[in-house]
RNA sequence: GGGCCGUUAGCUCAGCUGGUAGAGCGACAGACUCUUAAUCUGUUGGUCGGAGGUUCGAUCCCUCCACGGCUCACCA
């Protein structure tokens, strides 16, 4: 699969747009694929499409055989506009309003600001994922005078750009109107007004606070930005972007993806970069869009925490970018981990299905890896399962590997991935699993629950059993003399079921007992049953 | 008002460049004298939103319409 005839035939939608990028853009040494965003909040895991998105076409553009730059840029220059409800001592930092957000103190106080503090919320993520892009910070550009070219030729084809602006606005742009906005150097705040622009590099504004004027000139003042719809097409011409996804917000006629289009043509003179778009993503049981300034977001690192990283690609990977979709916490988490178990096992040959069906879910298995493919099929243990050893061994990760038939001659790579599994499925029976699914194992020292005598004689039945003969047993057979007991002693193998559970984990139900009696092994049975023998 | 997307079995959705439809779940039946949306087997199930058009042939292309949703027109 990984040569170049499958990856023609595949129509999976990053081989389409990878294919497309090629095609559109000609040969080139490198490719240029961008994303980015505003930190001005949480980033959220709506927001992370935009990333891995970009990430899944530079992956499928590099399995041709090209070379991809991976550009992420962090509008850390945006404005602080408002306070967002998950900021502590929210009131102080209203003084922050109108500062570029890297100006504003981070109010966690770990970070050199507020935006560094969002931005790592999310880069130390990346790495867990495999998404390894370029950083840029444009704050750093801006103040470096990087983009100074840029800003004087959109101040040129300043009536230009205003004609396309104006076109999809209610109320036309001013005469007064210019493409820039200016940082006051007296207040730090975009509360100013650009006065006139000298037709090179000068430009003078007046602050309105404090009611100073100044001229700035553009190749050494870092004040000066350019507005979001021309500060787009100018970064498309200025890093040549070859492909660039966008959000739905942005892609509808006299969005900013549609006049940036008409920007980077008629003023910079460049192709826009090739392009989709991709829908929200929104979190099952809290309904609607997730919004980054409201404070209750769920993180990548959120997801994370619930689902591995492979399951994070494969939720991306394998959904259509124009589709939405609802992430999800409940039961539905044990679907997707055998969702992508399946995907495995059909990309390792060990499940049949068509052809169709078996190359599709090969290329959504690669694309979904973090590093390397691996050689042969990894050693599976199913997340429901994990979930009952890890309440077996009380939220020991590496004794509930142990524990699972064919983990002793694991690869560290293996035991690595099914730790972090482990670590998702504990939190997850902590934190979202149904009672149903939770339980506590009996240490043996309990004062013994009180039994009829049919049944106390089932259950020192039983006691034998595991004793006596637990190796002669597989999970059939040993139900199979559960049912006997129980009929031996003339009551409803229902009852022996309900009586055995309550000895076990106190509760009326559990995990499917034969199973569960030989999972947890003979010794630690005897010591809860100790006191009914 | 502009633009985009969707409308396929009860539900959620697949259906590459056109050759009269598939999956999972559900429902129903049976099996397992046990259970963690239990498992297994089988059955059921669709005028592919509507009307035209192109074609030997359209769910798939074109036009129009209906319904649903999103988005832009302020900022980013």
């Amino acid at each position: 699969m990984s040569n170049k005839a499958a990856l023609d035939e595949s129509v999976h939608w990053a081989d389409i747009h990878a294919d497309k990028i090629i095609r559109e853009r000609g040969p080139k040494p490198e490719y240029t694929c961008a994303s980015g965003i505003t930190p001005s909040g949480t980033i959220h895991i709506g927001n992370f499409r935009e990333i891995i998105s970009v990430e899944l076409v530079v992956r499928a553009l590099r399995d041709r055989g090209e070379t991809v730059r991976f550009i992420y840029s962090w509008d850390n220059y945006d404005v602080f506009r408002k306070v967002p409800k998950n900021v502590p001592n929210a009131e102080r930092f209203a003084e922050y309003l109108r500062w570029p957000i890297i100006s504003v103190p981070d109010p966690w106080e770990t970070e050199s600001s507020y935006a560094r503090a969002n931005e790592v919320a999310l880069e130390s993520t990346m790495p867990e994922l495999g998404v390894f892009p370029t950083y840029i910070y444009q704050a750093d550009q801006y103040r470096a005078s990087v983009y100074a070219q840029g800003i004087r030729t959109a101040l040129v084809h300043r009536d230009t750009i205003r004609a396309i602006l104006n076109e999809h606005r209610t109320e036309p742009l001013p005469d007064a109107w210019w493409p820039i906005s200016v940082f006051s150097t007296f207040t730090s705040k975009d509360t100013t007004t650009v006065l006139d622009w000298d037709g090179e590099w000068g430009v003078r504004y007046r602050c309105n606070e404090s009611g100073n004027e100044e001229t700035l000139d553009l190749r050494s003042t870092g004040a000066v930005k350019l507005l979001w719809r021309i500060d787009w097409p100018m970064r498309w011409k200025h890093e040549g972007v070859d492909f660039e996804p966008a959000g739905k917000e942005h892609h509808s006629a006299g969005g900013s993806f549609d006049t940036a289009k008409q920007i980077v043509r008629q003023v910079y003179g460049q192709e826009p970069p090739v392009t989709f778009k991709y829908d929200f993503i929104s979190i099952k049981g809290r309904g609607g869009k997730i919004s980054s300034s409201s404070g209750d977001v769920v993180s990548v690192r959120d997801v994370l925490e619930i689902y591995q990283p492979e399951l994070v690609r494969h939720l991306f990977a394998g959904t259509r970018p124009n589709a939405e979709f609802a992430i999800s916490f409940d039961l539905d988490v044990i679907k997707l981990y055998e969702d992508y178990d399946r995907c495995e096992r059909i990309y390792f040959g060990t499940e049949e299905v068509g052809e169709k069906r078996r190359l599709k879910e090969s290329r959504i298995y690669q694309l979904s890896q973090v590093a390397e493919v691996p050689a042969s099929q990894p050693l599976q243990i199913p997340f429901r399962h994990f979930c009952n050893l890890l309440q077996i061994s009380a939220g020991n990760i590496d004794q509930a590997i142990d524990s699972f038939p064919g983990t002793e001659g694991i690869s560290d790579a293996e035991r690595a991935r099914l730790r972090t599994r482990g670590a998702c499925a504990w939190n997850w029976i902590n934190r979202y699993a149904p009672e149903d699914f939770r339980f506590v194992l009996k240490e043996g020292g309990e004062p013994p629950i009180e039994l009829d005598p049919a049944e106390a004689a089932a259950v020192r039945a039983l006691t034998a059993e595991m004793r006596d003969r637990l190796a002669d047993h597989d999970e059939k057979s040993l139900a199979q003399a559960i049912y006997d007991i129980a009929a031996a002693q003339g009551i409803e193998a229902k009852q022996l079921f309900l009586v055995m559970y309550r000895i076990l984990v106190g509760k009326d139900q559990g995990p499917r007992l034969a199973g569960f009696l030989l999972t947890l092994g003979r010794e630690r049975v005897l010591r809860i049953l100790r006191a009914y023998e």
